[in-house]
DNA sequence: TCGAAATCGAACCAATGAGTTCGATTGTTG
DNA sequence: CAACAATCGAACTCATTGGTTCGATTTCGA
């Protein structure tokens, strides 16, 4: 056993998981301990990472006994496949909400900039990203997923953005999908590369977040727009 | 305690005595074998990674018997960290050495920053980041030096020529060093990220990096500039 | 209150892997 | 050739871990 671990018995209250409104009979699988046992190995994941986890672990943090974690998940890979996902759903839920759609493009952009900055940099995302690299070469469509996934969702909300101002005629874009993922590409220039290194352990200020997302909405209009929305020189 | 550098007379004079000629003697380093086993090492570590990565592979990998890997390493996290030290000094030895002084800013800043382009998204930088992110829970430090081991060089010899060309007057800059990392950060933008997880399997085309490195040149020009190297004007 | 289903928990199993031991082998030096 | 040091290689130790088993205990509907 790795002494280390902090004889974390608080736990033990998720255990009375009675305030949920009583399910009649659950057979292998009642959601309130599946997500309880979820919480358990999320913990121990992010923590050691994959390989490093230990099952015992995550039974000790989720006050669920072995057995029936092995009830609920038919492995170890599955477990964790299933926290990743559950994780991924809470990030990337509801960003294209936060594409607010009155303002100046330049405003528009910029809000929505450093939302995305501020998620991406965020430490749910960082350590999701660690997950997936840390088992990249046996399962590299993890990986990939979380790139899409986020991208996906975040491009296909600002490439509608997008379109509408070119039908309106204040931008001018071909490949509009294109240039909705140069944008947050773009915006995360600066920050992101640092903080998954663990060069910063912790998010980008304000500041920051904003000196990068100008810059690249700057850089953006500069490319894209029209004569109207062009530098709006500022000073 | 593993025959160090004792003050060994017999030992001291045998090990001594190889100077010129290719292999004499070695006590329990000879730099032959030592590289034999740290190529074995890396193939293994890097198809593997730290964690899944066997000290039996290893061993028929290298073509070393196990025994001797330990004479040479105190384990394996030694033998990691060699491997990986000895890649970044291949990965980032001459990267100053790319930064060619004549032609246009325009031009110097473009085939530097592809050169740079191409260098991290290849194989070995790629690999290496995942190598050292999937032991970032336990050694973030590893994590840190790649960062900052390929930054630091890149930013120092690009901060030189900005130096130079602020002095000249054909740049307005007022931190260089913080103007030199914007620019390496911006050329990454949309190739990077691609390739670290997996969504890229191979390395950017040349059009590709040129196409990110041109739109970073533009916009670090448009920042930094003066009126001469503004925008080129095509029409 | 009864009984079936779900969960607990602790022992158990098989496999793996880091690191060690030690006698056999190889190659160098005198 | 003889002495010797480095290496080989295969067996071995020991700890860990993923996963299983099974009887004891709790839960909850009827």
């Amino acid at each position: 056993m790795t002494s280390k671990d902090s004889g974390d018995d608080a736990n033990a209250a998720a255990k009375a998981s009675s305030a949920s409104p009583a399910n009649r009979r659950a057979a292998g699988q009642d959601p309130a301990k599946r997500e309880q046992i979820l919480d358990g190995a999320e913990r121990v994941f992010t923590r050691d990472g994959f390989d490093t986890a230990s099952m015992n672990d995550i039974t000790r943090e989720a006050g669920v006994s072995k057995s029936t974690i092995y009830v609920y998940f038919a492995d170890k890979e599955e477990l964790f496949e299933a926290a990743l996902a559950r994780r991924q759903d809470l990030i990337f839920n509801d960003i294209q909400s936060w594409l607010a759609t009155d303002g100046t493009e330049e405003d528009v952009l910029m809000s929505y900039g450093c939302s995305l900055v501020q998620l991406l940099c965020s430490d749910l995302v960082i350590q999701a990203h660690h997950l997936v690299i840390g088992v990249i070469s046996r399962k590299p469509e993890l990986a990939r997923m979380i790139y899409r996934g986020g991208r996906e969702r975040g491009v296909m909300a600002l490439k509608e953005y997008l379109d509408a101002r070119v039908a309106e005629g204040v931008l001018e874009i071909g490949d509009t999908h294109l240039a909705a993922g140069q944008f947050i590409e773009l915006c995360l220039t600066g920050t992101f590369r640092a903080r998954l290194l663990a060069y910063h352990d912790s998010p980008p200020s304000e500041e920051e977040v904003r000196f990068f997302v100008g810059a690249a909405v700057e850089m953006f209009l500069k490319c894209y727009g029209t004569e109207d929305n062009q530098p709006p020189k500022p000073d």
